[in-house]
RNA sequence: GCCGGGAUGGCGGAAUCGGUAGACGCAGCGGACUCAAAAUCCGCCGCCGCAAGGUGUGAGGGUUCGAGUCCCUCUCCCGGCACCA
């Protein structure tokens, strides 16, 4: 055995070891309890980064303690292949997005090994090969055929930079979520997937998911968006005939309130309007430019026009007159609002700046109404009571709505109805690397599925986009093709599919490898992900599509379960700190953190910074998270070579809980290095001393401390708070070193090194075998704290008067609750605090305190 | 504005049911070893105080023998959504 700690060979012959034996080959076996372990597939961008160190080893933690724990556990692992950067890739190299990507995935799996993640490899999978996107055709012809998937036109969002469409979950701020570019809006065909037919149960089934961030289910039930209302008609008549304007409201009480009625510039109505009104073409015009720009909408101006037309009340048979209001939304609901100015705070100021009327038709006691000024009661719909309402004065909320409700349905011009913020999935790319949407496209007999024998539609690998539109419109021999149903000439499809359809079912596809269909008998086994781990960016994308995806799949009977993802766990970020400098031109100049000299004050606080090529000081702009742009990254690959992955598993592991963010620190991995060299001379010197050592069952402190520890870091696993469970290691190390020589050291070392096998497995596996406990740590079984190693005959309590704490006292394990009182009363400590006063009450704490209070 | 989550030493963070606040680590300080430095080892380390002791978990109040933890009011920070009718 080496006297010196050598991570790089003791992680060779580790990995070696767990390569020859197939330690990580995930087999079927309906003996064992099953335990799928995931963490969400990686882009191949090149090379690794420290947030996917973080979340794999997460992974790897939860993985290796269910391996030792007897679970029959799957830790798979692929390539979320296709996408966008491998196209720009493409551009400024000339090299075709296959081979980047191809030779993105063989460094990068490179890296994963390196870090001894216990996965089986033997189930890899990148979207971007034809036999797993074939699946995405094939399930795509069966969503088109059960009306799920379906064509449109219609306005979506552009991304001006990426040139390609995106979908509403794909815009954040108004950008594009990947180029940061403002989203334009154009008319585009485009395929959509039905996800509104699931609003409902995406909405209800995230109560079974108990398993799941709180704050991940309600930005899913925010983004879902489900409001009870009532959707109703005005009535009106164009050219002879009587047509109606469909508004949608949640206050249909307030009904009898209503002054006019806004639509949005983009309703039909509206552009009705225009064609005889310059005013309100202009109007409309306007609204187009603003909504292009990203615009601050919620600070903007509420504007409109007059559009000269009127509808008719519903119930009151009263003119209403019909605004354009750049404030109502075409995508929401009908495009058209019902206004009631008296009671709805928007509707309120645009009256005011119109000089519309203002007319009351809800009261809450106690409160007095004006037009001049908003209060907050008018909204309110809990103690809102009907008035100048006629019929409804005196009525609730809830018997408003009903009653109105049901005359408008009676006069066959609406009733309640349940509305949903969500729309469907425009999956339409305009892009080359993608999978191929199976169409085709024939003069004769028009659009055409591709049929199931002639799947998958191959994606031609050799081309090289050069930024000019889609290189697919550049091949004939992947756009020419014959109809499958007349046989005559006819074009494919040449947009692909958004990559998070790839994304959204490759947990089910890891299970069942099968050349003939999607998924297979094994996806029971394995299904669901018992354990699933990723960055909370996905919370809505990813993670809604996939829900949406498996209920879809379970109705076309491929799978069983409702819910991918049993558990959640989002990992947080990693983040440094930032520097940076103004350059003479006004700009701003980064500098990484090994740039720079940390200027301290006597007591060590930092005072500034400098760099240390030039020596002048630069500006600390705080932490963030690592960027290219910022250049306060860390290449996981440097720190590999220099402390080896065990360091690397430990520092991520040790610095913070999992769902934290975590700051990186230099100095800490020092200590994390630092404490791993300590552990293998311990190794060394106990391997030296401990030859031919009795065991002994004579209890001793060390013992008891070490499965006192052991048991407190057995329930922080439950919690999978991994940093006190690194933490509880370090003790354990602090008693053993003190403890050199105790008869229990070798059984105490070897719990320490099970608990830590998980986080530090190369280590763990080498010290395991050094020092002859067996062959192989992974096959060895959990430790448990024994009852007979936590006894003791004599506990120590805290000791208080008044409810201070004053000291502690000793007494038998077996004292009951008066010899314990007396113990503490005629304790020194207790006399002093007393000042000779007698107790009035003493409370005894079992194991813990004795409190006496005077 | 609405929803969710936070605020604990110089720093990252512990504290399961209300029961010794600050575990563990980092940084810092002192010492040993060394010609010296690094590494390593030993000790100290919330604040005030020489000490006894006092005080202390964003602020204020409350419940309790006892509150970082429970209740009320407020401030600030982070994340999400946002003219959603």
């Amino acid at each position: 055995m080496q006297e010196k700690y050598t991570p790089r060979d003791i992680e060779q012959a580790a990995q070696a070891h767990w390569q020859s034996r197939h330690s990580f080959r995930a087999v079927e076996d309906a003996t064992k309890p099953k335990y799928y372990c995931l963490s969400m597939f990686p882009y191949p961008s090149g090379k690794l980064h420290m947030g996917h160190v973080r979340n794999y080893t997460i992974g790897d933690v939860l993985t290796r303690h269910y391996m030792m724990r007897g679970y029959n556990v799957l830790q798979p692992m692929g390539w979320d292949a296709f996408g966008l950067p491998a196209e720009n890739a493409a551009i400024q190299n000339r090299v075709p997005p296959a081979q980047w990507t191809y030779d993105n995935i063989a460094y990068m799996k490179k890296q994963l090994q390196s870090l001894g993640f216990a996965i089986d490899w033997e189930r890899e999978l990148a979207t971007c090969k034809p036999d797993y996107y074939r699946w995405n055709q094939w399930l795509f012809l069966r969503m088109l055929e059960a009306g799920i998937a379906y064509k449109k036109t219609q306005v979506v969002n552009w991304d001006p930079v990426d040139q390609t469409v995106l979908a509403n979950e794909q815009v954040i701020d108004g950008r594009g979520w990947r180029t940061g570019a403002i989203v334009e809006k154009r008319e585009i065909p485009g395929y959509y997937l039905g996800i509104t037919r699931y609003a409902d149960e995406l909405l209800a089934a995230l109560d079974t998911l108990s398993g799941w961030p709180e704050r991940v289910k309600t930005m899913q039930a925010n983004w879902i968006g489900k409001s009870h209302g009532v959707r109703f008609a005005f009535p009106y008549a164009l050219n002879g005939e009587q047509e109606l304007l469909w508004v949608y409201t949640t206050r249909a009480d307030t009904i009898m309130g209503v002054t006019f009625v806004a639509v949005a510039a983009e309703h039909p109505l509206a552009a009705h309007a225009a064609k005889t009104n310059p005013q309100v073409a202009a109007f409309i015009e306007k609204c187009k430019c603003i909504s292009v720009m990203e615009a601050d909408l919620a600070t903007m101006e509420k504007e409109g026009v007059y559009t000269g037309l009127t509808v008719t009340h519903p119930l009151t048979g009263e003119p209403v007159p019909v605004w354009v209001g750049n404030y109502v939304l075409m995508g929401y609901g009908e495009g058209a609002v019902m206004a009631v100015p008296a009671h709805d705070e928007r509707d309120f100021g645009f009256a005011k700046k119109y000089g519309l009327p203002i007319k009351q038709s809800i009261a809450v006691a106690g409160e007095k109404f004006s037009a001049d000024q908003w209060q907050e009661w008018q909204a309110d719909k809990q103690n809102g009571v009907c008035v100048n309402s006629g019929k409804y004065d005196g009525l609730n909320y809830q018997q408003a709505v009903d009653a109105i409700a049901a005359d408008l349905k009676a006069k066959q011009l609406g009733g309640q109805q349940v509305q949903f913020r969500l729309r469907d999935w425009g999956i339409s790319r305009q892009r080359y690397w993608g999978c191929p949407i199976p169409l085709i496209h024939c003069d004769a007999c028009g659009t055409v599925p591709v049929p199931d024998e002639h799947l998958p539609v191959t994606l031609p690998e050799d081309c090289v986009p050069d930024g000019s539109g889609n290189p697919l419109l550049k091949r004939p021999d992947f756009l020419n093709c014959a109809c499958p149903q007349c046989g005559k000439p006819a074009r494919r499809e040449t947009d692909t599919m958004d990559t998070f359809v790839d994304s959204s079912w490759y947990y089910a596809r890891y299970c069942s490898n099968d050349a003939k269909a999607m998924v297979d008998a094994r996806a029971g086994y394995w299904l669901p992900v018992d354990q699933y781990i990723g960055g909370i960016e996905h919370a809505i994308l990813h993670l809604l599509y996939s829900r949406f995806w498996t209920k879809v799949m379970r109705d076309l009977g491929l799978i069983k379960t409702d819910e991918p993802f049993a558990n959640l766990l989002t990992q947080g970020m990693v983040l440094n700190h930032i520097f940076s400098r103004r350059t003479g031109k006004g700009g701003i100049e980064y500098f990484a953190p090994d740039e720079i000299e940390l200027l301290r004050d006597e007591g060590g606080h930092i005072t500034g910074a400098t760099a240390k090529a030039d020596r002048q000081p630069v500006d600390y702009q705080g932490i963030g998270t690592m960027s290219k742009s910022k250049r306060n990254g860390v290449d996981p690959q440097s720190l590999i070579e220099q402390y080896g992955a065990d360091t690397a598993r430990f520092f991520m592991m040790f610095a913070s809980p999992p769902e934290q963010t975590l700051e990186w620190s230099d100095s800490g991995v020092d200590g994390a290095y630092r404490f791993l060299r300590r552990l293998w001379t311990f190794g060394h010197g106990l391997r030296s001393r401990s030859a031919g050592m009795a065991t002994s069952t004579a209890a001793s402190p060390l013992r008891r401390e070490v499965h006192l520890l052991l048991k407190q870091a057995n329930y922080d696993l439950g919690k999978m708070q991994f940093n006190t469970v690194a933490s509880a290691a370090m003790k354990m190390l602090n008693a053993l070193e003190k403890a050199a020589g105790d008869p229990h050291e070798r059984e105490c070392f070897s719990i320490l090194l099970r608990l830590l096998a998980p986080v530090t497995p190369h280590v763990c596996h080498a010290l395991w075998q050094e020092l002859g406990y067996g062959d192989d740590i992974l096959t060895t079984s959990w430790p448990e704290p024994l009852a007979e190693a936590l006894a003791q005959d004599e506990i120590e309590l805290v000791l208080q008067v008044n409810g201070k704490t004053r000291g502690s006292v000793r007494v038998p394990a077996e004292a009951d609750r008066s010899a314990i009182e007396a113990a503490a009363i005629t304790t020194e400590a207790a006399q002093k605090f007393m000042e000779g006063k007698p107790a009035k009450k003493v409370i005894v704490v079992p194991n813990r305190l004795v409190n006496i209070v005077v």
